[in-house]
RNA sequence: GGGUCUGUGGGCUAGCUUGGUAUACUUGCGGCUUUGGGAGCCGCUGACUCCGGUUCAAAUCCGGACAGACCCA
């Protein structure tokens, strides 16, 4: 099953074994969520919602469905989606004269009503937000969390008076993922998407990359400047203070469950998962190391140190199954907790607890009389190690070359002239995908690998998932 | 988009070539026993993806649907 000689498999295996998901469900690319996996998700998005909130967006709920006629009034948005919607054509016995799309994304739900709620620019910035569930007919072979066709996901959608403002909250989106990816220790790059490859109707896509053990990069979510592409169809518009009426500036943001897949493919081994202590439904989970005659001593003590975890608000499960102590290890393991305790007669005549860190393996004991803040410092420390260890292979991934020969499976960076022409020879010839140019602007002399024209632009590429 | 393969208790699997009685392990349940890295014993529950065809008889052969795995574009 090993992570690094056959990734996919593993990926599956482990998905399978912590019990994350039930992939039995009938329909293809929609899984059920099973309590374990629902949990991490719900913390995951008890994050976002917390970032979001603080940057002033506020949560709203969009209806799921949006008639054709809302649905194709961005034409370049309807191409992109129209292979992979799933319709509405009937309602009860009678067929629909307007069919109904069900979403893949809001923006055509959303924007009818903006144009109902945007009318002063004293209404500006809109910033508004959904954590919702959206349909795509993806055609492709589908994996949990990763390629799905029912998808859970974030959508940040704000209105703007200018250009510059939008592109301001494109900045303030950035700060937002930072604070998010450093407590799901998920390392990421950022590229602006070739124009052939950016979200369908947008002035410009950055696309949001973690590299995955098997070399490749995974899309995990993306932040869109839509200038005024969809205000002008959509008749957004705002007085300003001179009386004229102005389209406002769009942006949006989104992030998936991808995030747990980017999650369990960063952090994982061959053991199982390996969870950030900010998103694991189990913290810290006490084994009681019972023998004969002390039982009702030991788990006194366990219950006692349970409960002292849980009243400081760490999550901590005493695990009082009827097994041994070997077989419980293991199950946490590959559920991925992030710090067991042990706790036996020799811990309690010494006045500790053995601890054991998932994400390295380290052993050791900490006081009984410390236990909140010994375990809330370990915690950390896991926090850290996991971010630090995961940017470190995010960065070691990428590979300069200057030439198409042998290029190896990793994410390679290389010149570009920046023709379209270019950009898809190199995709074609090589099977790659060109995740763009960087957002943060890197410094570059060099010829473009496809025509040789020198070129200052940097381009990243990669296999996909 | 094109192709290859697969579908048997909750999980994994034998049986399919050559049609007739469905196998092991595991999980689950009950009991005994044990506990510092996957203990052991006894008992029990539980399955041939669906639809159609061939046949006296289909898990097995044929067709289709659905689902899954992999490869290529």
């Amino acid at each position: 099953m090993g992570k690094d000689d056959n990734f996919s498999e593993w990926y599956n295996d482990i998905v399978e074994k912590a019990n994350l998901s039930d992939k039995r469900y009938p329909i293809k690319g929609m899984n059920v969520w099973t309590p374990y996996g629902w949990k991490i998700m719900r913390y995951v998005d008890d994050l976002i919602r917390k970032e979001l909130d603080a940057t002033g967006h506020d949560e709203v709920c969009f209806p799921l469905m949006i008639p054709e006629t809302e649905f194709k009034k961005e034409k370049e948005h309807i191409k992109g989606f129209d292979s992979e919607v799933y319709w509405v054509t009937h309602a009860g016995l009678n067929e629909l004269d307007v069919r109904l799309v069900i979403r893949p994304t809001s923006e055509t739900a959303m924007y009818p009503m903006f144009s109902l709620w945007v009318r002063s620019h004293t209404d500006l910035p809109l910033k508004i937000y959904q954590l919702v569930n959206t349909f795509r007919y993806e055609t492709k072979q589908t994996r949990s969390f990763i390629r799905v066709r029912e998808i859970h996901f974030f959508e940040s959608h704000t209105c703007h008076a200018t250009e510059k403002d939008a592109q301001e909250q494109v900045e303030e989106d950035l700060v937002i993922l930072e604070k998010i990816m450093e407590r799901l220790c998920i390392p990421y790059s950022l590229m602006v998407r070739t124009e052939w490859d950016k979200f369908p109707g947008a002035y410009y896509t950055v696309g949001l990359d973690t590299a995955m053990p098997n070399g490749r990069m995974l899309q995990i979510g993306s932040i869109h400047h839509y200038r005024t592409n969809f205000s002008i169809p959509y008749n957004i518009t705002y007085e300003d203070t001179d009386g004229e009426h102005k389209n406002v500036h769009q942006t949006t943001y989104g992030m998936s469950e991808r995030l747990v897949g980017a999650m369990i493919g960063v952090h994982g081994d061959d053991k199982g998962l390996i969870l950030p202590p900010p998103v694991a439904p189990v913290q810290v989970v006490i084994i009681p190391i019972l023998s004969k005659g002390n039982a009702d001593a030991v788990i006194k003590k366990a219950a006692a140190i349970e409960r002292t975890l849980k009243d400081s608000g760490i999550r901590a499960k005493l695990d009082l199954r009827d097994e041994r102590p070997g077989s419980k290890f293991f199950d946490w393991e590959i559920k991925g907790v992030p710090l067991r305790l042990e706790i036996g007669m020799r811990d309690i005549d010494n006045n500790v607890v053995t601890f054991a860190r998932r994400d390295s393996g380290e052993k050791g004991t900490i006081s009984s009389d410390d236990i909140v803040p010994g375990v809330e410092m370990i915690l950390e420390l896991i926090r850290k190690n996991m971010y630090d260890k995961a940017w470190k292979i995010q960065k070691e991934n990428v590979v300069s070359v200057d030439s198409v020969k042998d290029l190896p499976e990793r994410t390679l960076r290389f010149g570009w002239c920046g023709s379209e022409e270019c950009g898809h020879r190199f995709e074609d010839e090589n099977d790659l995908k060109l995740l763009g140019t960087p957002y943060i602007k890197e410094g570059f002399e060099g010829k473009c690998i496809v025509c040789g024209r020198h070129t200052d632009k940097v381009a990243y590429a990669s296999r996909s998932m």
